[in-house]
DNA sequence: ATGAAAGCGCTAACAC
DNA sequence: GTGTTAGCGCTTTCAT
């Protein structure tokens, strides 16, 4: 059995009190003493109980996270940033994937604000309602990758970038390579930063005098095999000389769909011009480079930590303004 | 504030005990009570505190994870099948990266093995020594894609591929190609499945009667830019006609090594032929098709739940036998 | 069927 | 400087 802080009294000849004063040195203890408490500690292989700290100070040291797929290089690459950051107070992750289901999002977000196991929680990309989102309770929870809204607490903050100009950069871009039609896979309908930028996109590209039911959409989830099936779909009857471009929601996904469209024999970007959105690590090597806009991983899970910290620490007491980070035009080989 | 089963019992005039029991669902409550306490949870907003219940209980239903880093999609993909697995017992992951760093490592494990703050431990393929895993405590752990060793505690189990096999594999692919020149790029010298798939390597070429001076060896992390890395020093003064053959460590590596390559002008597997290790999800589309080795991150994560949850629900009280999983070659086209 | 009370291991106020 | 003690929120005997 594990030794407590009573057997290191025992042995030590102490109170309690004092064995707990050299563990949390919140008051002076003589060196004599000290000495032959860290020596029972030694003997006994004492190491704190960290559940009955924490049922006692209130606090976990323990942060939720709700990612949709650790397994999807942009989350695993936020998720990091994450942990990075909260280490820095000697904060851990609780990861979950909720496997981009709302079901399984909404379960892990009520059993985390309900049950205290936690002292925060990060929302990455994630899909609830507004409503679903105010149930919150007592722990602070920042929303990563989404757009604001208003909210019933003042205990909720938003890292994000802005998605809308995101997108409508790559329509700019479309338009400027010359491009004859155009086509964009999307991102679920749940998902509000899918429908930003698909809403960027159109905007865009009909401002600068395209018919908007020339402007074709399909619907994919984030991943790599779901965008391979969504331009499959629309490569079904596709002529190489229509001089297509195609703005898919997410890299992964834009990877996907460029491998079905090297399946079909299409040469990018002279048969077709496909861009993605995120800029993951990996974007550089794919297809010798992949044209995407910039979503900034590491910087938006460092802020995430840091609003934490600052709430956690330093006990700010309401929760900074939406924070938006900077988003830019990487322009490779695939457009 | 948030609401206790004091609240809860005061309101609903019944004793704490009852509420508990309704809680645990431990003792039969009558209708009467058992509804007057539920009502008065739902007006209180009540949930109960997961942290006391630890402490009372001695379980936290919580498991910690060490992994080198969470955006190697190897790695991801081990972590999200564990969390899979895991969660049919209700285990939540704290998940830890390691950086590949051996102290950070051994500081998450001590400070996993010690405060009690986890059920169990998983450690994915960890670089400490035998020493520093025999220290420890309680905590029951399993180690994933690591070959066994014997062990001081029966509460240690493992999960592995042999990869001593899998890397001799690629060996006689490499002879079956006609290949004149070999090299591998190692992974690091502190990871046992580093040298054991060098050895394997090595091992069969030899033994098919190449000369063992005539064997280059590199050294990098699992990284793709150190892949990157040493294959620009590897083609320091490469000429394509010696038509060599290079095992990378991993798949991830090997990726970087074949964007180097073409990075040199080199046609693969044309002008050098290029293998892997892991079939990570995304090798196939890897220069077109990686050729690798089987490493089976699915059914290790998934076994390696499965003995935790073995041993913490069913109270199994000693581990089982290491674990091997099936290896085998995938031939695609990178050699 | 329900309640009283002990206690999980720790921290912190208070007394000496 | 050190010790005594209450209590964090819960579960679980043991009475009744």
């Amino acid at each position: 059995l594990r030794a407590t802080i009573r057997d290191v009294a025992k042995r030590a000849n102490v109170s309690i009190a004092t064995v707990s004063n050299v563990l949390t040195s919140s008051k002076y203890v003589s060196d004599e003493l000290r000495q032959k408490i860290l020596e029972s500690m030694e003997e006994l292989g004492y190491e704190p109980n960290v559940v009955a700290r924490s049922l006692k100070i209130n606090k976990t040291f323990r942060i939720g996270v709700i990612v949709p797929d650790i397994t999807n290089p942009f989350f695993s690459e936020i998720v990091k940033a994450i942990e990075i950051s909260v280490n820095k107070g000697k904060y851990q992750l609780i990861v979950c994937n909720s496997d981009y289901e709302l079901k399984m999002e909404i379960d892990f977000y009520n059993s985390f604000i309900m049950g205290a196991g936690v002292d925060a929680l990060i929302l990455v990309a994630p899909r609830m309602t507004q409503e679903d989102l105010n149930k919150k309770k007592g722990v602070p929870v920042v929303i990563v990758d989404r757009p604001p809204f208003e909210v019933s607490s003042k205990d909720v903050a938003f890292v994000y970038a802005d998605n809308y100009i995101g997108a409508s950069m790559v329509a700019s871009l479309f338009l400027e390579k010359k491009y004859k039609r155009f086509a964009c896979i999307a991102g679920p309908e749940t998902v509000p930063n899918a429908n930003i930028r698909y809403e960027g996109f159109k905007n865009k590209l009909v401002q600068k005098g395209v018919r908007e039911n020339e402007i074709e959409i399909y619907r994919c989830e984030f991943s790599f095999d779901e965008g391979y099936a969504a331009m499959g779909m629309l490569l079904e009857n596709y002529d190489p000389s229509e001089k297509m471009a195609v703005f898919v929601c997410s890299d992964i996904a834009a990877w996907g769909a460029i491998e079905a469209a090297k399946a079909k024999g299409l040469e990018i970007p002279n048969d077709i011009g496909i861009a993605g959105y995120d800029n993951i690590y990996f974007a550089k090597f794919i297809h010798r480079g992949l044209t995407t806009v910039e979503n900034p991983t590491k910087i938006m899970g460092d802020e995430a930590g840091n609003v934490i910290l600052r709430r956690l620490k330093m006990g700010e007491t309401s929760i900074s303004e939406p924070i938006v980070l900077k988003t830019f035009l990487i322009e490779r080989n695939t457009v």
